[in-house]
RNA sequence: CGGAUAGUAGCGCAGAGGCUAGCGCACUUGCUUCGGGAGCAAGAUGUCGGAGGUUCAAGUCCUCUCUAUCCGACCA
């Protein structure tokens, strides 16, 4: 390609809105262009790289056995009724009505196209198992997209569907996934660390998300450096102190001015420890059927030294979303925010109970009465409601295994979910097996977000000077930087590179060196020949690296070419000496 | 969806009632230059986000609206 007649050009001064580091470079150096918030544009230098990572992707899906399909991104809502996503999933699916006053819905994911297409393509055990996957257009309409390619609205997703006879079955493609997305991630450079996540709205059961870790990762990541243990902070568990004494009689006191646990222990000179505290969120739970919503109040009871992992709580409330209850909601279950819990609470209010909070005792509580908490008090013998897990892991607290937990900020760039027969049984697509007897297909489904891939890489890959992708994915393989008069040389070094195959980017503008020269490190093409007067005279080329851009070595003219490929392949093997073989231990 | 900020040339910004709206970079032409964002000269570029209003006079003040960005809620 050469650089007079390349569509996009470069940006001296970033634009205002690139608020990280590689977005700044990806907008500079002319790789992707805003539309609106959430929507972009890939000019042809990203496109190229977009591209590199899609082919990578296929490559690897191919391996394990994916066959490429493409489904649509307008999809008929009927299919969305059959299982319920239709009503679940609010504002961020966007619907219309076509001409004939169709329901139709933009696809968010594809779950329900792939069952819908599978249940009629799969009819016997012979034609399992079964692995399809797509690269293509999602639109989610995320009422907060930021940080450019991070969280758009529309974007590009490898998706993968796996359709098994056994749980077996599953769990050998769910494996194939696990390893093959380390293979995806460590040959395109990007460094990720695999994390137990929450299925969310997928529903499933087992489910894995890979993370790039970064300070702009809107995800936390709880992990152990002892025992290897890595999860979401929405799932994460961590061991909890419990401090069980004899039972006392409840007593209350009078506590003015006390509406928080800090004030409250500073008052009674108590721990945080030795208190229960009442978070109160409105639960909003959706009937998958009719699409009918209800609103309930959810009391979550917690130890004082502990916070509400609302994660947690939604799942255990089995809500489809959770806000934080307003005052008056709160008074009318014959609560008092401030002085609140769960004794002689409206039995109708949904009563989760931390097991910290059911494993201590004497806790002091709030008396439901303004200016009064209780001493004392005792899950089981004064309240009762469903125990589980629902505090948040933190920095700092204790691993199951002892060793001390940390946290880190992560993005999200894949996915996996072992979905079993949530949407096989949802939209009837059931096999015959050999016992003749029908059943649901066993399903799981894969996702890798291809443009936050891309934004992860320009994260890693960028310096003061600009971007340095990994030759995997550079948009070139070799710049060449012409700085002679004599131009049938540096035409002739462009047509035997580009003739032996290699990817040219080849600057034949007429701007000073010092442009060339700026504009090839925002670029970052991981080779970069210079053509000038002092090497050329000697029949010689200069050959820098772009990642060390300190180190010029001198390649005769004649060898150029060969020398080059050399080059290439010796980056292509530091690549290849990185790539991550990590199997899953069920 | 709540809070905040901002919309003036391709990008970054100035102009805060007054007459023809400006600066740097980018762009065009010519000459010189040619190893780290060159110099000189000449030029082109705007419905001042949109609608309405106040005023003798509005980029500037008011109202509404649209759009974007940030924080939060939310999110695979």
């Amino acid at each position: 390609m050469r650089m007079s007649k390349m569509f996009s050009k470069t940006l001296r001064e970033a634009p205002s809105a690139a608020d990280s580091k590689g977005y700044e470079m990806l907008l500079r150096a002319g790789f992707i262009r805003q539309m609106g918030a959430g929507i972009f544009t890939l000019l042809p230098l990203g496109y190229r790289t977009n591209s590199k990572i899609e082919n990578i992707i296929r490559e690897e899906m191919d391996q394990i056995g994916g066959q490429e399909i493409l489904m649509p991104v307008v999809n008929p809502a009927d299919i969305w009724k059959e299982t319920g996503r239709y009503y679940s999933i609010d504002k961020e699916m966007s619907r219309f009505n076509d001409r004939a006053n169709r329901d139709m819905v933009l696809a968010m994911t594809h779950e329900e196209d792939a069952t819908a297409i599978a249940r009629n393509e799969i009819g016997s055990y012979k034609k399992l198992p079964q692995l399809v996957y797509q690269i293509q257009t999602k639109w989610r309409d995320d009422a907060r997209p930021r940080a450019g390619l991070i969280r758009v609205r529309e974007f590009t997703m490898k998706d993968s569907y796996s359709f098994d006879r056994t749980v077996e079955g599953l769990n050998e493609q769910y494996k194939n996934h696990y390893a093959s997305y380390f293979r995806i991630f460590s040959k395109a450079g990007l460094p990720v660390i695999v994390v137990g996540a929450d299925s969310g709205m997928m529903g499933g059961k087992v489910s894995h998300e890979y993370m790039y870790l970064s300070p702009i990762g809107e995800d936390t990541i709880i992990t152990c450096d002892k025992c290897g243990y890595t999860s979401n902070r929405q799932v994460a568990v961590f061991q909890k102190k419990y401090f069980k004494e004899e039972e006392k009689p409840i007593e209350k006191i009078k506590t003015p001015d006390c509406k928080t646990i800090e004030e409250l222990c500073t008052f009674l000179n108590v721990e945080k420890r030795q208190t229960a505290k009442a978070v109160f969120m409105v639960g909003t739970f959706i009937d998958d059927k009719t699409g009918e919503e209800e609103e309930k109040l959810i009391t979550a009871i917690i130890r004082g030294d502990l916070d509400v992992e609302e994660n947690k709580l939604q799942k255990v409330a089995k809500a489809n979303s959770l806000r934080p209850a307003h005052e008056e909601e709160i008074l009318a279950a014959n609560m008092v925010p401030g002085y609140g819990s769960a004794i002689n609470c409206d039995p109708k209010t949904i009563v989760i109970v931390d097991d910290s909070v059911k494993k201590s005792n004497n806790l002091v509580a709030g008396a439901n009465e303004k200016g009064y908490h209780l001493l004392n008090t005792n899950f089981g013998r004064d309240y009762t409601g469903k125990v589980a897990d629902i505090a948040s892991a933190k920095d700092g607290y204790t691993c199951q295994c002892g060793h001390t937990l940390k946290e880190n900020r992560g993005i999200e760039v894949g996915n996996i979910f072992q979905l079993g027969t949530r949407y096989s049984e949802a939209m009837n697509c059931y096999f015959t097996d050999e016992d003749g007897k029908n059943k649901p297909v066993i399903m799981g489904s894969y996702g890798i977000g291809v443009g936050r891939f891309l934004a992860c890489l320009a994260e890693e890959y960028t310096d003061e000077k600009g971007l340095s992708l990994p030759i995997s994915v550079a948009p070139y393989q070799v710049h060449l930087i012409n700085l002679i008069k004599d131009k049938a040389l540096s035409e002739k070094i462009y047509e035997d590179l580009s003739n032996a195959g290699v990817e040219v980017l080849f600057d034949d503008r007429k701007e000073s060196p010092g442009v060339k020269f700026t504009d090839a490190d925002l670029i970052g093409i991981p080779i970069r020949i210079t053509l000038g007067n002092r090497s050329v005279k000697e029949g010689k080329a200069e050959v820098k690296f772009r990642k060390n851009l300190d180190n010029n070595q001198l390649f005769d003219l004649d060898t150029l070419t060969s020398k080059i490929l050399e080059s290439i392949k010796t980056l292509k093997q530091e690549l290849e000496q990185g790539i991550v073989n990590k199997e899953l231990e069920i």
